[in-house]
DNA sequence: TGCGCGATTTGCGTCAGGACAACGTTCTGG
DNA sequence: CCAGAACGTTGTCCTGACGCAAATCGCGCA
């Protein structure tokens, strides 16, 4: 709800094109190098003046923690890649239940419902911490993929591997137990956004028990009693919007499906 | 586990290739015409001419009821275009549980795995009807999009679409009661597969009760009973392997969440 | 340093839906 | 026409997880 008071992709732009004094920095400074984004997947196979090309369409904005990238139902006009920092992408349901569809890390493309031939966003991006994201207007994308044929390939595979994790996701929730969908949960944040730390893996961005539970469709309740187990288990180590794994290895063992969370029997 | 006893897009290419004495059909029979698959969304924006090129690669296999288009964790060495019938599409756990991801209409494009960069099928595609099916070979992809970039901007869409569907899915398994879920399978089936006909619309394939547990992530048993509940409330009528919806709309109202399934309290 | 709010923990009651079991019904092949 | 199998229906029991509610903790801010 907290509308981002950081400007939007096209705001930015409109700014560009539009203010009569145009400064310095404005009219000549290239939006972004490209070696920040040189060896992203998405732009494999591009030459660096092809890069060039395709960046100068581009801008960079930062996004603040818990502000907005984009809102659900919003007009999708414009595509982003993230930089730096993480998003959480979550939708609310016609009765208000809210649901983490995934975390955004660096490097990855993402609001490219355009391409999607979708109108509005299907979700809403906010920066789970500080972030910083490049942005190009939706209209770019036509004229870059026909320009640029791996780009469309490459969106391809970045949206089919989204599209694989997801029915990875459905089937977790037909077919395991609570437990292990926040098992699956921790270890696939932590494969993507883990920091190795002393006492194990930390995951790299602030994450309520409610997050986890909106990721994994059940309460804040029962997630909480999950971890707590683990921790007296020695599993993993909680602190406020803070978890710990700290035994990956145990806990993978308990996700697929082996391993009896508390029973005596066995 | 019925392996199928078609052969595969490849062994037909194959066969084309290595057969010495090439019958007349294999020959000089264009494999497919293009008035058959003129108006699929897949090709729009191509020409005539375009379309020859591409079809010239491609052979039309007839896949019997209950056989298998491809096997989940086969090398994917072909991709389709579904032109009659109805495909299942399911995939298996490791640990051994069946899951129905979804069902493939004519006019679809399915078993695009290389296109994601899967070297092999994540899912198993089972007809469930008599089927034919138009057959490129994988290697095919990357010089029919690199050529006709609208084949790839087309099946970006599509992927994507089936991504909003799937993930439609995990919300309504994290927000839903089981009825609401099962309700909004049967309408989603309707709304892809339906047959109108005198008492409502029917569901123009044949589909088990295990079937419609295996979409919905529950048990055929609970299926069952609420089936049952419905037939007596007039909702639906049901048979062997056979679901009509009498009163859509009403089912409609409940896949949303209101309307309550027995309870006597207001 | 103390306050206040949001995050987290935890006990308890309840119930939807899964497991098990038995039976009825409709195809299929000989 | 009959046997057998696959599919479907129903009843009973039981458990895992949700809802409610209250206590507690920890961080940020003044």
């Amino acid at each position: 709800m907290a509308s981002g008071s950081a400007r939007s992709c096209l705001e930015e732009a409109a700014a560009l094109g539009s203010a009569p004094p145009v400064s310095y920095e404005e009219s000549t400074m290239p939006p972004v190098d490209r070696s920040v984004v040189a060896d992203l997947a998405l732009f494999a196979g591009l030459g660096p003046a092809e890069l060039d090309e395709v960046l100068r369409e581009a801008r960079s904005i930062r996004y603040p923690k818990d502000s907005a990238v984009f809102h659900q139902g919003a007009e999708a006009d414009a595509f982003f890649v993230l930089l730096h920092g993480h998003l959480r992408v979550e939708k609310t349901t016609p009765q208000g239940q809210q649901i983490v569809v995934r975390y955004v890390s660096p490097g990855e493309i993402f609001g490219v419902a355009q391409a999607l031939a979708l109108k509005h966003y299907p979700a809403t991006a906010v920066a789970a911490v500080d972030s910083i994201a490049l942005c190009w207007p939706s209209a770019a994308w036509p004229r870059l993929t026909s320009k640029f044929p791996s780009l469309a390939a490459n969106a391809l595979q970045t949206v089919g591997s989204r599209l694989q994790d997801t029915q990875a996701r459905v089937i977790e929730m037909s077919s395991e137990q609570v437990e292990q969908r926040v098992a699956h949960a921790l270890l696939r944040l932590a494969n993507q956004a883990g920091r190795k730390i002393e006492t194990g893996v930390e995951i790299d961005f602030p994450i309520s028990r409610q997050d986890v539970a909106e990721m994994t469709g059940t309460t804040l309740h029962t997630v909480s009693r999950i971890l707590s187990a683990w921790e007296q288990r020695g599993l993993v180590e909680g602190g406020r919007q803070r978890i710990v794994l700290r035994d990956p290895h145990k806990l993978f063992a308990l996700a697929e499906g082996r391993v009896p969370s508390e029973r005596s029997g066995g």
